[in-house]
DNA sequence: CGTTATGTGACGCGATGGTGACATCCGCCC
DNA sequence: GGGCGGATGTCACCATCGCGTCACATAACG
């Protein structure tokens, strides 16, 4: 079972304490005024609390940023109340995100779960596992739900690349610079004809169309 | 080699006189009690001085804030004394962050290189949360209690416009000015057709109407 | 009940994307 | 060498989409 790392402020822990001791899969630590108390394998999930009057939590968000231990973390500033200058100034801090407290446990658990399956792929390199797809780099074979998808050398690449950044959007030119085919220089229109060709094999392997199109930006492969 | 762009106000300026016709990586731009007196390309790197006895500072502050052209620069407010107060002011007035002067070569070099270094890796998935909604601004796609919110580009900025603003009554011309149509000068009878569109996404999502219309002013986002 | 503000279906234009057809290119086999 | 077949880039056509506007229906207000 993969153990997932949460830190938690000082104040946001007493908030949380009840189940700060009740989960196995995480580990939940505390953050000091001074930094993160304990270290921990693998990326973290720090919720850093605003502190009211003070630029405590700003501060905080600085120093995770600049740690290289916590180079990979996900940070997101928990907020006193709604204001827009306090998500602007979160943001520009190095938070990754905001959410609006107090904070209980559903919403947490929610958060670093959505952000999990968003990072989960990265490390295996022989076999990728995405949801309903598998990608099995040795064999160049890809698989929905069990069935193989049946793939051309470039669609089998783009399909990797989308995988691989699943629920962001991308465009054509990251697509095509994605998939390294800078010489010659390839018409941005292209990616479009990839695009089809790839969701047409995809929807007779029985995988609906998980390409959306996003108008004039590119396109995102939607993992649920 | 990247060039970063910094602003002192004139008494900075001074003190600092020394380097700032010296560093060749640096654009040191002195800042006019009118603002900045030339427009660099990028970000900028901002310091402004309190000044004692006056609100010249903050003035300066607010404006910066709002210059469009400034929009996505680093105020770092300049403080006199360590006053717990005039932090707050400082922020309130919209700087990202304060320092307590006088400033020497060293400090805002090692500031804005710390800042910097924050700025460039960084491929944010920001997610914003706003009760039951979920602004997902990697993958543009929004959600209402966990079910996916069918939106077109326009309509998906007007919702997070609406959600970054929530609970505050928004005119029709603020909402055009928000979404950054400027030009061609847009009808402000189209807002209304927008506000019907996304009310209509809104709903076939399940979202009830959290757009509430307040009659010869404009509407607002009801939250909670 | 008159007046003013808002909701909304319909329309049309420009922009954008999907796609079949075609031209190239390349590796392979005889 | 020549011929073949699959893969892939490009093009052009056209369907579709997004969106601003208008016109009329409807609602709110005093």
């Amino acid at each position: 079972m993969t153990v997932i790392n949460i830190f938690l402020t000082d104040e946001l822990g007493e908030t949380l304490d009840d189940f700060v001791h009740d989960e196995r899969r995480f580990t939940f630590a505390r953050l000091g005024s001074d930094g993160p108390r304990q270290l921990v394998e693998g990326p973290a999930y720090v919720f850093v609390d605003w502190v009211m009057d003070d630029m405590a939590g700003l501060e905080m968000c600085r120093r995770l940023r600049a740690d290289q231990r916590m180079g990979d973390s996900h940070v997101t500033m928990v907020l006193e109340s709604d204001d827009i200058e306090d998500r602007r100034r979160a943001l520009k801090a190095g938070a990754d995100d905001y959410l609006v407290g107090p904070l209980d446990r559903t919403t947490v658990l929610d958060r670093v779960l959505a952000l999990q399956s968003e990072r989960q792929p990265r490390h295996a390199t022989q076999r990728l596992e995405f949801g309903p797809l598998v990608i099995d780099m040795a064999a160049l074979q890809a698989r929905w739900a069990g069935e193989p998808v049946q793939l051309r050398p470039n669609e089998f690449r783009l399909l990797r690349y989308f995988a691989e950044n699943a629920n962001r959007v991308l465009s054509r030119e990251e697509l095509i610079s994605g998939l390294g085919k800078q010489e010659p220089p390839i018409d941005e229109r292209t990616v479009d004809v990839w695009v089809g060709r790839l969701r047409r094999a995809l929807k007779s392997a029985g995988a609906g169309n998980p390409l959306r199109t996003v108008r004039s930006l590119g396109y995102v492969f939607d993992l649920v």
